[in-house]
DNA sequence: ATCGGGACCTGCTTGC
DNA sequence: TGCAAGCAGGTCCCGA
């Protein structure tokens, strides 16, 4: 389900709901995640109030009295808030219990994470990140500076958290065309200019999805239950032998490290 | 040190 | 119609 857009519309979908309130239970029902859950974790959070919600890279981050929970959605987590109780199905794993609110976490491929961070600025999982697409350390400069030191292909440097977060299959190959730059360039070879029009190329995708609240492939829904209207605004992605919205040239698919690649061949020259 | 590939899971779609 | 293979939005870890 989610890249940075997508976590981005969840986090912001449930703030308003779970900010300020205390959290009264955790209810783990199958604690293998990605990392299996805390066993204390009940222990450390039951009691604490949620002080806040934010988002770095993919993480969702509550930031309780003390230390925070950090949640990742993996490849199909969702979070609903239920203010009525409804009986648990099959891959409804973590329920948050608040006074009066529930907040439900399913995740049927279980890639997801729930973690327990005294200090989450210094966790392991987000030392290392690179910058916000979206924050002032994302430009030009900083980019080529990353690029020149790579060969790898520039879809992957961008997809790479460490180069800048958030950037995954679909907003890679969407920033591409629309930067018109090869996915399968060298990512040393790109020239200043072009990686000016990839920075801003980043922003401007990333920031669109954020504002129609995501994209839903399958089953993408926000926390309030309506679904992304990005897929509609897809360039590239998902539109094999479709005519190029540019220059009418069917798009083509190509597999890119195990990853569905999708370019105009016309648009988008090696 | 960097990079590619496999691994982790389940469910849906596709093709025989 | 039925079944198996293939594919999926993410990341980590290993070995070359």
């Amino acid at each position: 389900m989610p890249e940075l857009p997508e976590v981005e519309t969840v986090s912001r979908g449930i703030r308003p709901h779970l900010e300020g309130q205390a959290i009264q239970e955790i209810i783990i029902r199958n604690p293998n995640l990605r990392w299996r859950v805390d066993a204390q974790l009940s222990i450390k959070v039951v009691g604490q109030v949620v002080q806040k919600i934010t988002r770095r890279s993919k993480y969702i981050v509550w930031h309780l009295e003390q230390g925070a929970l950090l949640w990742h959605l993996g490849m199909t987590g969702v979070m609903r808030v239920l203010t009525e109780p409804e009986l648990p199905l099959k891959h409804d794993h973590i329920d948050v219990v608040f006074a009066n609110k529930i907040l439900r976490f399913t995740d049927p491929r279980r890639f997801g994470a729930l973690i327990f961070t005294e200090d989450w600025q210094k966790h392991s999982r987000i030392v290392n990140l690179g910058p916000e697409p979206l924050g002032p350390g994302f430009n030009n400069i900083y980019l080529k500076e990353k690029l020149e030191k790579t060969q790898r292909a520039i879809k992957f440097a961008i997809m790479d958290a460490h180069v800048v977060v958030g950037v995954g299959n679909i907003y890679a190959n969407e920033s591409l065309f629309l930067a018109r730059i090869h996915p399968q360039r060298i990512a040393a070879s790109l020239t200043l200019g072009e990686v000016g029009s990839l920075t801003a190329a980043v922003e401007i995708t990333i920031s669109k999805a954020i504002e129609f609240g995501g994209t839903t492939l399958k089953d993408f829904i926000g926390s309030d239950g309506k679904p992304g209207y990005f897929r509609n605004e897809l360039q590239v992605y998902g539109r094999k032998d479709e005519p190029c919205f540019a220059c009418r040239n069917p798009i083509q698919k190509i597999v890119l490290g195990g990853r569905a690649t999708y370019f105009c061949a016309q648009c988008q020259r090696l």
